[in-house]
RNA sequence: GGUCGCGUGGCCGAGUGGCUUAGGCACUGGUCUGCAAAACCAGUUACAGCGGUUCGAAUCCGCUCGCGACCUCCA
């Protein structure tokens, strides 16, 4: 936390340093999902950019509460149709079920990504009360208006008033006033720039409470304004989402804010940029979409073969948070030979024993590496940047180990850093597990051990076919065998 | 159409005025090896196009082309 850590605000649109309101501690609301379907990949790179935000404020010394909502009511359609009442309509569900069922594919999914969980995890429908009360405050401000049950947000006059509204999207007031558009079942607004907070049940909507304003569920950008103000107070340090909330949800979720308190929600808005394959926007209507399991499994046109979901997860770090990110097989793939090649060198550096007694250039190299490692972090989040210092050091690594580079030109105590700054920033800060422990396990490890063993004394003999034979064999279970200069050692391909 | 952003070598992907040979993957050569693989070393391929500012631009400005996001479905 001695450390100056800069974050790109969306509000201002360049780097700021980052100062918490109450030291040491930071609030951090991010949006969340709809859970009306299976979740989207795009879903899974946002939230897995904010673990890595997450993470990295933890590994800071930051005491963080992390709230990420579920949208489970109010988020329409085109038509007017409620999402959850459309998904529980067609399957003869519940709302509710059709809320838990995707509720949990969602959690289940960032499970195998490996993302923290938030601190709390609010759903709208919990927090009606909170919604109604928003609700209220605003009218009696004077920026909410009720026609025929419904209250809406009076954007044209908060603008005129405020001069708050289109800061973070950029939107120009003047532009608002003359926008006309042709809106189904939203023709109570007094200008089409206005947006519902409280909507009208019509008599056949599943999902209603009681309001002064008759039955009706909440808008849906309310339940963020409403729950980040509960639990993280009326102003917190972060807001977070995917760019293309910042427009009209984010922005709508600001007005809503200063409309009930007169106080912004967030000092620093971080927006990640969205996913897309082979160069075109991932969209399910065009074909041009992959899930999460299809992925994983390889089960789609779009990927050779499967991949673990830590080498999606290392694929979506080797990009920064606020570019958009290309998937591609090739690009997987390549990912997936460099996730291994880090991972490898992770393991090896546990065992190195330097024998150095004073500073050298090799010694100082390692150092300024990692230093610049932990920069690049504090630099917005450069993840793939300090990636890239962590695959230069795999080189010094690799060289004390196989002998290019001698172990008497580093400190013991350099050593003892990078084993110890390598292993966190790789669990800790980018959340990567070892694939191949999971695969291994202590019995496979013995039998390799003995199998060695038994080329080994093949080699000894000079009996080629024989030690050949099961390298060969063992390649073609995808197991590598590696003879270094300290003896043989084995991996998964 | 309006607003904003992007365009980097075979692929992915950092870098925003003057050494980053960024990095990964691929490729080529070398070291090592019984031969390989792995590892290490070296190398090739670059800044969409045109023009401008500047002593100097991938980086700033303008135009053109291409792509993307948002403009009440979006992470």
């Amino acid at each position: 936390m001695d450390k100056k850590l800069s974050v790109y605000n969306s509000l201002s649109r360049k780097k700021e340093e980052f100062k918490p309101i109450h030291e040491g501690r930071v609030g951090m609301y991010v949006c969340g999902p709809t859970v009306y379907s299976d979740v989207h990949l795009g879903n899974c790179l946002t939230f897995v950019r904010f673990d890595v935000i997450y993470r990295t404020l933890l590994h800071l010394g930051y005491k963080v509460r992390y709230v990420r909502n579920i949208t489970d009511v109010g988020h329409l359609l085109d038509d007017g149709e409620d999402r959850i009442s459309k998904g529980a309509r067609i399957d003869q569900l519940e709302p509710m079920e059709v809320v838990q069922k995707y509720a949990n594919g969602f959690h289940d999914i960032m499970d195998i990504f490996n993302a923290l969980r938030p601190n709390i995890e609010p759903r709208a429908t919990g927090h009606i009360m909170e919604q109604i009360a928003m609700v209220e405050q605003i009218i009696k401000n004077g920026y909410g208006y009720e026609v025929n049950g419904s209250v809406y947000f009076d954007t044209i006059k908060f603008a005129e008033q405020t001069g708050k509204y289109g800061e973070l999207s950029g939107r120009v007031i003047e532009d608002l006033l003359v926008e006309t558009r042709d809106l189904k079942n939203q023709s109570d607004k007094k200008h089409p720039a206005d947006f519902a907070i409280w909507m009208n049940a019509s008599p056949e909507h599943l999902m209603r409470w009681p309001s002064p304003w008759g039955e009706g569920f909440p808008g849906w950008h309310l339940e963020c304004s409403a729950m980040s103000t509960k639990y993280l107070g009326k102003t917190f340090d972060i807001h977070g989402g995917g760019n293309d909330l910042k427009f009209p949800h984010h922005e709508n979720e600001v007005a809503q804010n200063v409309g009930a308190c007169g106080c912004a929600p967030a000092n620093y808005w971080l927006h990640t940029n969205m996913l897309l394959m082979n160069g075109r926007k991932m969209s399910k209507s065009d074909g041009n979409t992959i899930s999460p399991e299809e992925l994983f499994t390889g089960d789609s046109p779009h990927v050779s073969k499967g991949y673990h979901p830590m080498i999606i997860r290392f694929f979506m770090l080797q990009s920064h948070y606020r570019s958009e990110l290309n998937l591609t097989d090739e690009g997987i793939l390549s990912a997936e030979k460099g996730y291994k090649r880090l991972m490898e060198c992770l393991k090896s550096v546990g065992s190195l024993e330097a024998k150095g007694s004073k500073a050298t250039p090799l010694d100082e190299e390692i150092l300024s590496l990692l230093n610049q490692a932990e920069e690049d972090m504090l630099d917005d989040f450069n993840t793939p940047k300090a990636i890239s210092r962590y695959f230069e050091l795999c080189n010094k690594i690799n060289g004390l180990k196989e002998g290019q580079l001698n172990l008497g030109d580093v400190l013991p105590s350099t050593i003892e850093k990078l084993v110890k700054d390598f292993n966190a920033f790789v669990h800790n800060v980018l959340g990567l597990k070892d694939v191949s422990d999971s695969e291994s396990g202590a019995i496979l490890d013995g039998v390799m051990q003995l199998v060695i063993q038994l080329r080994q004394g093949a080699r000894e003999e000079k009996n080629w076919a024989a030690s050949d034979k099961i390298r060969d064999g063992l390649a073609a279970l995808d197991i590598q065998i590696k003879d270094g200069k300290e003896g043989t050692e084995w991996s998964f391909k």
